[in-house]
DNA sequence: CTCCAGGCGCCTT
DNA sequence: AAGGCGCATGGA
């Protein structure tokens, strides 16, 4: 096969200029991929032989991860490899993140014990439709759905001869021409005629995924619920998880466990007093401490 | 069996 | 403004 078995070392996407190759190693701190992959924000990575598998636009890549670097690989030769650090925020310097954090025992505890967990950058097509197949399901079978969806309307793209064919997420134009029993069939059930009114909105430009990127995230945040299947929570999620809006905070069952039980253990919040709270106490990489939270919560204290 | 899942939209107060 | 309910599907 093509990919080389000795990765061009590169400590940053601006220093890695070795010219063409299919593979490529990058140093990290503070990353433990897999806690990212598996933390609810991408729904399609798969840890197969001691790697992660996955689709990032329309390129295939394999992941390997020890403590202090990832390597890729790729399908096909790479020239720049900015499209993958760019996804997986590699020179963001998470320490200068963390020390916005308040000091408070919660946030501790939450950066302790999910040390590495990291915000990715995805595409915001792909983290809209996603996040509205989301509501009131289970992480896994949002994964299922997802992989359903693109194997049944992505266009293949290259993989590695020894795994499974790969396909890019659908562009809005192909699920704008679907049914909505076609979408059902993928077991989306109610949310299925959501995403193609979305798909819909976006393909017929009453909604400019793109420019959202240069408005304030309030606005930015209205544009998407004008969106059918679209609400805060769906919202947030996407200025979080693919435009990287900063304070973007998702409050969702979990946070709202997390919030509750972490911070107001004595007395029951409302959801506006939460929502306040939230807002005004974890600074200006509030979204980020929301992820903390978020996956501290689900993995670690509450389990329930 | 019942309950609930990284909610939303719509209908009541 | 705030709260209740139905919506598909499947796992616990």
């Amino acid at each position: 096969m093509a990919a080389s078995s000795t990765p061009s070392k590169c400590s940053s996407a601006a220093t890695c200029t070795e010219g063409d190759a299919a593979s490529a190693t990058f140093s990290v701190r503070d990353y433990d991929l897999a806690a990212s992959l598996e933390s609810g924000q991408a729904f399609r990575w798969q840890w197969l032989d001691g790697g992660w598998n996955g689709v990032i636009g329309n390129r295939w890549v394999r992941l390997r991860a020890d403590e202090f670097s990832i390597t890729a690989y790729a399908a096909e030769p790479v020239s720049d490899w900015n499209w993958l650090t760019h996804y997986f925020q590699i020179d963001l310097d998470f320490s200068a993140v963390a020390a916005t954090f308040p000091d408070d025992l919660p946030i501790r505890a939450a950066v302790s014990a999910c040390r590495g967990l990291r915000l990715l950058r995805q595409d915001p097509w792909e983290c809209l439709a996603s996040f509205i197949l989301s509501s009131t399901k289970q992480i896994v079978q949002i994964r299922q759905i997802v992989a359903m969806l693109c194997e049944r309307f992505g266009e293949s793209i290259p993989a590695a001869p020894q795994f499974a064919p790969a396909f890019a997420f659908p562009t809005p134009a192909r699920l704008a021409r679907a049914t909505e029993a076609e979408l059902r069939a993928c077991k989306m059930g109610f949310r299925a005629p959501y995403l193609l009114a979305t798909a819909r909105s976006v393909t017929e430009g009453k909604i400019d995924l793109e420019r959202l990127r240069q408005l304030p995230v309030e606005i930015a945040r209205d544009e998407l619920l004008n969106l059918p299947g679209v609400g805060r929570k769906i919202a947030d999620c996407v200025l979080l998880f693919a435009y990287g809006f900063p304070t973007a905070f998702p409050v969702d069952v979990w946070v709202i466990k997390a919030l509750q039980k972490l911070y107001f253990p004595r007395r029951r919040a409302t959801a506006k007093r939460l929502r306040h709270f939230s807002e005004t106490h974890f600074g200006p990489n509030s979204g980020y401490a929301q992820q903390y939270l978020f996956h501290y919560m689900r993995t670690k204290h509450g389990k329930r």
